[in-house]
DNA sequence: GATGAATGAGTTTTCATTCAT
DNA sequence: GATGAATGAAAACTCATTCAT
């Protein structure tokens, strides 16, 4: 067993038990017990990395939301036309739930804690904040090399990211609601038409 | 105080303060006893009327909805022109967030329960795919009788809701996100554009 | 309704219930609740009559050990042979956890607190003791009147007692165990060759 | 204090200081509390090492019954001839109430729930069925080397038993009710009879 | 570093008893 | 007399956290 790095590799280890805890039995019932059984170790050993039960759980939230920075980054950044990457933004905000379910279930899980807990909200409005942002700077980028026209809706950008935010939890919670396939089709028409 | 038919009071009164207790201190930080100070009554008395404490839980939120259900009746239903009744009805959906704000905040302690408890995700299905169907009921009443042309979109009403639950979502975690007057005229322009 | 004598009544009433409650589900899991749904009365009403939940469970006990005893009285006594007296008795002892199995049942739920509840113990010693004692009288009373000869084994009335203790509450546990119906003649075999 | 391989350990403490608990004040009466200050330990590492109080108990009754066997056969089995090994199994089954009081107290204490808890009735019934045919086989073994004729009772075997519980509960009862070493030479006497 | 036994405060739930009506 | 709503103390049980090994 290496010892060097073993930091990186415990917590790494922790912090994705708990993620998988999480999704499948919620944050409600979650006791680090579980944590430690599913992450193969110790109670112990959690407390010698993380400072308490609560520190994991915000680190799992920032690790799953940089996970999905990650993984945009890694899909939509190669794409060089302006528009092209909006297309493909929308079509991977759009397959997210499918995709990646995992990320809309963790998310409403800490969603609740966000009005009645200060780091969870913070952590979770900076994320809102942050895509609403890319989304601007992608339209933006658009309208700079003359791709796009202005777009004609004020607030766009919010709208975009509450559509994939809300039709993502609508299918999280209710799978039957709409296929995800055609919904895919009129949300980049959609929004296609207010940008070109 | 009166100790005969008590009961529909006593259990509005514990049903009232465990709303109250879940908007300021979230499900997960909340205690029978804790609903029992708020509601000015012993722990006992919420056995006496309720089966335990998942059982006022879920009556809060089934309430919640049930109340957000009649006022949208009340608020909507009474006008009667097709038209102006969606455009009173996307009015609103985008002012719940203000006025309203409480709806969001429990809304969203029970969305990340809904995966993980088979009763809480019953209700909460049952509730959105009323609203759709609400929602498109709305839009069939103004097609019919000619006021709006076929609605141009596939999957126009699961949008708008989605678009509702997401603005409403965000704006709850972030108020400063944007200005709810503004978007309201956006997100009715978008929607008036799809259906006349 | 009758208002005189309606004190009887309604101690009867209780007291009836209670037996049957702790008959069907035990003294560990009955509740004043119970007893009052049982006997279709209030709580209340209960803590009127009584002066509390153990006022109630001494009143059963005694009351079942007086009917057991009246029972006997009315079946035993009026035989006036001593012989056939005694051997009517041991019938009638042999027969009980068939005739009256509820009697056992509730025995056996009391016995247990026998060692750590002083009035009950007072009273299950009594109860004991009179037994015994009629038994001693019985025999006493055949040789008495030369029908038996003095008894040959010291303690006979004990033994006979315990004989049907034991055999009452075995197959009060396991109906399987052995054939009443034999077992009967055995026993009064067994115990005529003592007396005779 | 050694904190591993403490596991034997603890459950034997638990599980004695339930038995001393029962023995003292009662199933009736014994919260977890009492057990875990009875054994020094906190009431946390009770349900560490056990499912729950249910647990715990149905493992007091099963080893008191396992210890009260193995009682048996250290100062019955080691003797040969049969006969003497029936004569010193009748001492015992005589001697217990005196010789291990407690043994009855606890048996009379569940035997209350017998009727209805299954897993106690279960219990209880493999016991006295052990206990019935285990006097059955030293009765067949005395028969079978020609030192008993073959018992001249049916049922002979239960009725032992019944005569060793009816008695057991009586003394438990009523220490004065009649004398230990008296009862011990009748019943030797009685049962003698019924096989030689 | 790693373990998991141990703690005890806190949570849900029950229930005998009281008392206003 | 009669009701059953209301209380609150006590019970069973959970679980984050610590710490001896």
């Amino acid at each position: 067993m290496p010892k060097l790095g073993m930091e990186a590799v415990r917590r790494e280890q922790v912090i994705e038990a708990a993620r998988k805890c999480i999704v499948d039995k919620g944050v409600a019932n979650l006791s680090v017990k579980d944590i430690a059984l599913a992450a193969g170790v110790s109670t112990g050993i959690i407390y010698h990395y993380f400072k308490n039960k609560e520190d994991v759980l915000l680190r799992v939230l920032r690790e799953s939301f940089r996970k999905s920075y990650d993984q945009v980054m890694a899909t939509v950044e190669p794409i060089k036309p302006p528009g092209d990457k909006l297309v493909k933004y929308i079509e991977n905000l759009n397959q997210a739930p499918q995709d990646n379910p995992d990320f809309f279930v963790l998310l409403l899980n800490y969603l609740g804690q966000a009005k009645s807990h200060e780091a969870v909200n913070e952590i979770v409005q900076d994320f809102i904040r942050n895509v609403v942002s890319y989304v601007e700077d992608l339209i933006a980028l658009g309208v700079a090399e003359d791709v796009f026209d202005q777009d004609k809706a004020d607030h766009l950008p919010e709208m975009i990211v509450a559509l994939g935010l809300g039709l993502g939890i609508m299918w999280t919670i209710d799978l039957d609601l709409f296929d995800p396939e055609r919904m895919g089709k009129n949300l980049s028409e959609l929004i296609g038409g207010y940008i070109t």
